[in-house]
DNA sequence: GGCTACAAAATTGTCAACAATCCCGGCGGG
DNA sequence: CCCGCCGGGATTGTTGACAATTTTGTAGCC
């Protein structure tokens, strides 16, 4: 769906791009912050005409809204607009699970079983920090092993337009607790090459993800 | 995830932007093709500047791929590509089924049993384009009642990149007799407000047309 | 004939200046 | 005091020219 990501690395337009989507994942421009063409090229020390074609790639891939004559701002997704991409993540995330399934190797296997040795012990010594890292690093893995080149792609920018919301969920008290034994279950599911076990633990882990999300309107409220 | 194509409908660049892209839905620009700029300038009367912003926003969209110093080329998507675009769409699509059930209203109802009526007169009658027609309607329907603006772009996008495999499908003796029941079921399904039946034809239909795509691959060959 | 080297043409990449638009003051009238 | 009505500054939109690169055509050599 989106352009290869490949396809110039290391250009002007480029490293604008990526610096620029970096620093809004990081959290550098908040949801709603104008972004203002000159103070970019100042950051980036790009030209502005560098500046504004990596503008649009990102309001192609959802992180930037441009408005005509009013500039760009960093994209704000409201919580239904969360549930919805995360809607769309279950499903084809699941996708991914069961195809991963189909063709996970042996070394890969281990590679799933070890992150999951990793998770409970993060889990058991409260280290959350650790746990979010190696669900990051499960999820990619697994992306990996499916070798789905057009879900990736999907997942990756769907997954970039939450950044704000993922991380007022590793914050929930007890999630980690909730999630272990369903990544265990999806590491188990891959393991023994069971495509349609592994769809269903996928679903539901992300399932129980949307419900975490929707209970955050009541806690955070809208700001 | 894409951006929201009502941002500046009939300016210079949206007119650039949607004329070309119909151009290459319709045909008029082959896969493999090279989109010389100076050749759209002329054609869509743009200013160069709206032709590149054009060519940037259907990269973006996976229609045109862009190479530096190569200019921009409409993209070829490959058998495998395809079934892959298409496994994303059966999920996705999935999950607007299962949506739509839960929220279709007495009317929508009513439009969704016509459809399926001028569906099986059409096929008694042989009239596969009118068939081709209604499928589409019917598609679009289920996406209008589910009311996923996210999983709906998302399908949009993806069903562009295969213009031209679904065109070969459309042309598959024996198609419509195999689809009709499998439309019929859909129908069902969200008529009777069964999201799970609903996700589980609509999956089942799109993975027969999987079956049918990779079944052009032995009929017609790489080209 | 086939191959390489080189020059010319075509095409795309980049820039800097200019035009259009919007936003935010103040100003005058009611 | 409130409201509409101008500026002026800031910001974005657009253009045309020029630079860099690739592609094409040609001549010379083996």
């Amino acid at each position: 769906m989106q352009p290869d990501r490949e396809k110039d690395r290391g250009t002007a337009a480029a490293q604008a791009r990526d610096g620029l989507r970096e620093a809004i994942l990081r959290g550098e421009y908040l949801p709603g912050e104008r972004l203002v063409e000159a103070q970019l090229i100042e950051r980036f020390a790009a030209s502005r005409f560098n500046v504004r074609a990596a503008l649009q790639d990102l309001a192609g891939e959802g992180l930037v809204q441009m408005e005509r004559n009013r500039g760009a701002h960093v994209r704000k997704v409201s919580l239904e607009e969360a549930v919805e991409i995360t809607e769309v993540r279950m499903v084809v995330e699941g996708l991914i699970a069961a195809r991963a399934a189909e063709r996970v190797g042996d070394e890969q296997a281990a590679e799933l079983d070890e992150i999951g040795r990793l998770m409970r012990a993060a889990v058991a010594e409260g280290e959350y920090r650790a746990y979010s890292d190696l669900n990051q690093r499960l999820h990619a893995l697994i992306r990996a092993i499916s070798a789905h080149g057009t879900a990736d792609r999907i997942v990756e920018t769907l997954r970039g337009q939450l950044v704000r919301h993922q991380f007022m969920l590793s914050l929930l008290p007890g999630r980690p607790q909730t999630s272990l034994p369903q990544h265990e279950r999806i590491i188990a599911a891959i393991r023994d090459r069971d495509p349609k076990a592994a769809e269903n633990a996928m679903r539901d882990h992300i399932a129980s993800v949307i419900e975490a999300l929707r209970s955050i309107d009541y806690l955070g409220g809208p700001a």
